[in-house]
DNA sequence: GCCATTACTTACATGAATGTGTGTAACGAA
DNA sequence: TTCGTTACACACATTCATGTAAGTAATGGC
C-alpha cells in the first residue's frame, strides 16, 4: 500500500485511492484470491488443506495471497501452537457480505461472455 | 487473450478462464477503465474530450484501455471521417447493466475501508 | 510549401505481479 | 541422532502492465 512515492506509476495512485470501487477491487485483485474465497465459503480450512486443494498454486503465492487477504480483513487466521503447528483460515463477516455481490458480477459475466467454446464452471459459486 | 502457452504464468490461465467472475473482473481490470466507465456514464464523448478530462492518463494508456474495452464489448467506437477525424466513444448496453452492480461493490468498499484519513470521492458514482 | 489539428502508433524503459528453488524452526517419533 | 511434518521465509528469475518520447496520416488554411 505505501509505495516509494517516486515513479509516475506510484504517484498515479493519488488518482486511484479516493475511489471506493478501486479500493474494493484491489482487495480481491490477486490472481488466486477468488478461488481461495470460494473454497473458504465451505468453512474453515488449514493451510495444508488449501495447499492440497490448490496444487497449481505455489506455496509462496498461496501464502502471499492469504496474508494479503488477512491484512485486508477478508480472512481470519488462527494459529494453534504445537508440533507440528496448525494454522486455520476462515472468512470474515466482511468477506461473507461480499459473496452475493460477486455472484451478481459473475452472472453478468456469464450473460455476456463472448469467448465461446470455453467450458464455464458449474460447480463454483462465483 | 491468446498468449504464448509456454510459461507457467500463461498455462495457469487454464485454472482461471472457466470462472465467469474472473472473466468479468478481467474486463474492468485495467488501471483506468473504471474512470473511463464513470465518465462515459454522462454520455458519448470524443477522444480529445477524454484526453482533456484525464490529463494524468497518457495517450498510449488511454488508447489501450479504450480499445480493450471496445474489444470486450463495453464501449462502442464511432469514427466520423473528415479532417480532422472525429472519434466518439459511448457505453454499450452491457456496460450500462454493469453500473448498479459496481455501485454495490463500491458501497461495500466504503463500508469496509480501513485506511482512514483518505478523502473518498463524493462526486463519483462508483 | 508549411503549419496545425485529431487520433492515434511505435520502440523502448520501468515497475509490479507472479513463479522457482531452497532453507528453516519447532518438536515428537524411531 | 536422524527423520518427518507443518507452515512458512528468502533470493532470484520471468512475465505482464504501465509509462516515456517520438513519429504518422489525412487534409484544410495560410
Amino acid at each position: 500500500m505505501a509505495r516509494k512515492q517516486t515513479s509516475t506509476y506510484s504517484s498515479n495512485e493519488q488518482y486511484l485511492t479516493p475511489c471506493d470501487l478501486t479500493y474494493a477491487l484491489g482487495k480481491i485483485g490477486g490472481r488466486w484470491k477468488l478461488q481461495i474465497l470460494d473454497k473458504l465459503e465451505q468453512g474453515k480450512m488449514r493451510y495444508s488443506d488449501l495447499r492440497r486443494d490448490f496444487m497449481h498454486i505455489t506455496e509462496r503465492m498461496l501464502t502471499l495471497q492469504l496474508r494479503a487477504m488477512e491484512r485486508d480483513g477478508l480472512l481470519r487466521r488462527s494459529v494453534y501452537a504445537g508440533v507440528p503447528v496448525r494454522v486455520e483460515y476462515e472468512l470474515s463477516d466482511m468477506a461473507i457480505e461480499l459473496g452475493p455481490i460477486l455472484k451478481q458480477l459473475s452472472l453478468w459475466g456469464k450473460r455476456n461472455r463472448t469467448d465461446t467454446g470455453i467450458e464455464t464452471n458449474k460447480d463454483r459459486n462465483f
